[in-house]
RNA sequence: GGGCGAUUAGCUCAGUGGUUAGAGCGCUCCCCUCACACGGGAGAGGUCCAAGGUUCAAGUCCUUGAUCGCCCACCA
């Protein structure tokens, strides 16, 4: 085993203290140990140099117990005088410090353990007993004895296989090790220089922090399957060769009897050759050149050090390049986190939280779970898996489902008329698009729309050009359903099967051009979707997929932010209305009048325009304009900066519209305060960007015009001569 | 012991120093309106963990602390 596959795992254990008699009788020593079994193995007992409590000890000799084994008291600064009772045994054989330790003093290395942790004939009276039972056995005979001092309960780490949990007992045996110091360094510099960027950046710093404290890696396994060790060794004389090629011949002593290393390397080793292996090296192929360094790595972060970092150095090590730069494995490090539970909790077999792929596939569909994710992504993030969550984006897979089948089913409506499918969607006309009505043009609606196109794809392959998929998910989710449904197809559906013709064609054109962008901008994260409804649209002659298509890059001269604006007034409109109707309890089967007025005339023509949507999708039966300030006698009414709504109807709840517009009022004058307050700072209006300045005061006078026409309407709300009458 | 991260709405989470801090789910009210009730419309809900600091300006940057995670580590 590698370091790396010892999981350390807390463990409530006993701490045992047994007294070690001194050979010359003149007494004991105890020592404290969570291993006693181990003491079979003991060649020294340990003491702080500077101990005042046993000076008198060093030099002198234990017989130890149970084995009868004459074995010195040392003195080593390592130990540590505060833990037990500052007197160590030391088992070299079974502990990597004691290990340490016995070099430096020259000790014996006794195996008391075979190969299936038993003990071995180097346990006396013990043998054959597994580790478990001789530790039992020990204990007793100490007690025995009468040499078991004490036994404390202890909390410690145990290592533990991190494959099996089987506890891992340190032993002495022949391996393979790598040394790492000069190959992590490189690693190091190679990513420090930018070779190779992670993302997110942070884990740079845990790859740095690895590597900089990083062991020799031992990386022979005595196992069946792997890459087998390329080592040999002359039966005759022992002589070791490590080749490619297996030697004929023992350069020694001239040997033919040479055989194999029977150990297999690390499986991590062999991944680690991956990317280069698979392209042919050490051949100088031409794939090697073409895609070696790819550009693209993605990984868990559970693997960043078993397989990315292990990548990383033997790439380094081992490729040849022109430069060091063409030695690492790829440019780029996606790190992912992992998927866990609703509540965030590691899935795990035993904990029952385990959320089956498969089941999750059945039960709300593919695309619905890759969206999911992708829209949970965030970097530097684990994702918490829930089926609430997995719906909701069924629902969406859902919505675009529908929108899709309001196209093909409207579509009968027109091709009466004699429009093909052709004539609407062939994809040279979806390229082709915006599609103005006979030369004209092009309706606000769309303009709109294909500025949101614009902008939106430009959003999604930034996001996913920095590898923020969560982002890029997200964009596309709302452009989808809240812009393109909910507000797109709503205004134009009237057009669609309108009498004019021609105006019905170019609103189908366009309506299928920013469709056929929208798939494919979801395309990555609903494939299967996508592709099914891609197909429902004509295609040119071979084409096969839509993931073969090209991913939207519409121009920048799309970009529309007059008509932004004016499509955003128009919305508050709407909303105005809708929210009146909702406030007033209107039933939304019956359609109301109301009453309009604008300060600004554009404002006033700009709404003038757009009627017949407006009046649609607020549920209106008609809007009047007025010029000034609207008849403060009756109705319900709404206010922005830019314009007065109002339902022509008394307010079925007085109190409730008081209420109302006495707490936006109340928030606006509180935000009003603040921004004079930054307004009137000195050092704001010095020290801050002009731009930064300008729009706070643009801000300011808003919010001052809404705020007086909330005052004046709460007057009249109040007023004895408030609002009584219809008007 | 060393390192990394988190703490924002009831839940799960976004948030790139600069409008009144957002989303999904959940919740409340209305609506089965001719693509979609897996839907439409309208709402409620937040002293952004705490205390200092930097800055004209902090959820965002710095320091300290608290709580919770994760990784690494040879404390018998």
């Amino acid at each position: 085993l590698s370091d790396l596959e010892v999981d350390h795992k807390d463990s409530n254990d006993s701490l045992w203290y047994i007294r070690y008699p001194l050979a010359d009788g003149s007494g004991s020593l105890t020592i404290a140990t969570t291993r006693p079994e181990t003491m079979l193995g003991d060649t020294a007992v340990a003491v702080n140099p500077d101990d005042e409590r046993y000076q008198d000890y060093v030099g002198k000799k234990i017989r130890l117990p149970l084995v009868g084994r004459e074995i010195p008291i040392i003195a080593d600064a390592a130990i540590d005088r505060e833990f037990g009772t500052g007197a160590l045994k030391v088992t070299p054989g079974h502990d990597p410090v004691d290990f340490e330790l016995g070099k430096r003093h020259g000790l014996e290395q006794i195996s008391i353990l075979d190969g299936t942790a038993h003990i071995n004939e180097n346990g006396g009276a013990y043998r054959g007993l597994s580790r478990e039972e001789a530790r039992k056995q020990v204990v007793k005979d100490l007690e025995m004895a009468g040499l078991l001092e004490k036994i404390e309960p202890y909390r410690h780490s145990v290592g533990v296989c991190s494959r099996c949990d089987t506890i891992v007992e340190p032993m002495l045996s022949e391996q393979w090790f790598l040394r790492m110091r000069e190959m992590a360094d490189r690693a190091i510099k190679a990513v420090k220089d930018g070779d190779t960027t992670f993302y997110p950046k942070s884990w740079e710093k845990t790859f740095f922090n690895w590597l900089e404290n990083i062991h020799d890696w031992c990386i022979s396994r005595q196992l069946w399957w792997g890459h087998r060790i390329p080592a040999y060794r002359c039966v005759r004389c022992d002589h070791l060769i490590v080749a490619a090629e297996r030697p004929s011949r023992c350069p020694e002593c001239d040997g033919s009897d040479i055989v194999q290393d029977d150990d297999v390397l690390d499986t991590w080793f062999s991944s680690g050759l991956w990317p280069f292996s698979t392209l042919g090296w050490p051949e100088d192929t031409e794939d090697l050149r073409k895609f070696y360094p790819t550009s693209l790595m993605i990984s868990g972060y559970d693997i960043l050090f078993f397989w990315d970092a292990r990548m990383i150095i033997l790439g380094l090590h081992l490729t040849a390049g022109a430069s060091i730069e063409q030695r690492v494995p790829f440019r780029s490090l996606y790190v992912h986190g992992m998927v866990r539970d609703p509540h965030g909790v590691k899935m795990s077999k035993t904990r029952g939280n385990v959320i089956d792929p498969l089941e999750i596939i059945e039960k709300y569909g593919t695309d619905a779970l890759r969206f999911t994710l992708a829209i949970g992504a965030a970097p530097g993030t684990d994702i918490a898996l829930s089926e609430d969550r997995i719906l909701g984006y069924r629902a969406f897979a859902n919505k675009i489902w529908n929108a899709a089948r309001f196209l093909f089913v409207n579509l009968e409506k027109i091709e009466a008329a004699g429009a093909t499918l052709d004539d609407l969607a062939a994809p040279d006309l979806r390229a082709a698009a915006p599609h103005r009505r006979g030369g004209g043009e092009l309706p606000l609606v769309e303009r709109w729309m294909y500025s949101r196109l614009a902008r939106v794809a430009g959003e999604v392959n930034e996001a996913l050009e920095e590898f923020r998929f969560h982002e890029a998910a997200h964009v596309v989710y709302h452009f989808f359903w809240h812009e393109f449904c909910d507000w797109y197809i709503e205004w134009v559906k009237p057009r669609l099967a309108g009498a004019e013709r021609e105006d019905a064609v170019a609103a189908w054109r366009n309506l299928f051009a920013v469709f056929d962008s929208a798939l494919r901008l979801l395309h990555p994260f609903m494939p299967f979707l996508t592709d099914e409804l891609w197909r429902r649209m004509p295609q040119r002659s071979g084409a096969r997929s839509i993931a073969l298509e090209r991913f939207p890059a519409p121009p920048s001269q799309w970009i529309d932010p007059l008509a932004e604006q004016q499509m955003a007034l128009l919305q508050a409109v709407i909303e105005a209305g809708r929210q009146l109707r909702s406030d007033q309890k209107i039933d939304p089967k019956q359609k109301v009048e109301a009453d309009f007025t604008a300060s600004d005339a554009g404002v006033r023509a700009l709404v003038e325009t757009c009627l017949g949507p407006i009046t649609r999708l607020a549920g209106f039966s008609a809007l009047r304009f007025h010029d000034g300030g609207l008849d403060p006698a009756g109705g319900a009414l709404r206010s922005s900066p830019q314009f007065d709504l109002r339902l022509g109807q008394s307010p079925a709840d007085r109190q409730a519209e008081t209420d109302r517009v006495s707490r936006q009022l109340g928030r606006l004058e509180q935000d009003l305060a603040s921004k004079q307050e930054r307004l009137a700072d000195d050092a704001f209006r010095t020290r801050a960007p002009a731009h930064v300045v300008a729009r706070l005061e643009t801000a300011i006078q808003e919010r001052r015009a809404e705020c007086e026409k909330l005052r004046v309407r709460l007057a009249q709300l109040r007023g004895p001569d408030g609002p009584s009458r219809g008007g």
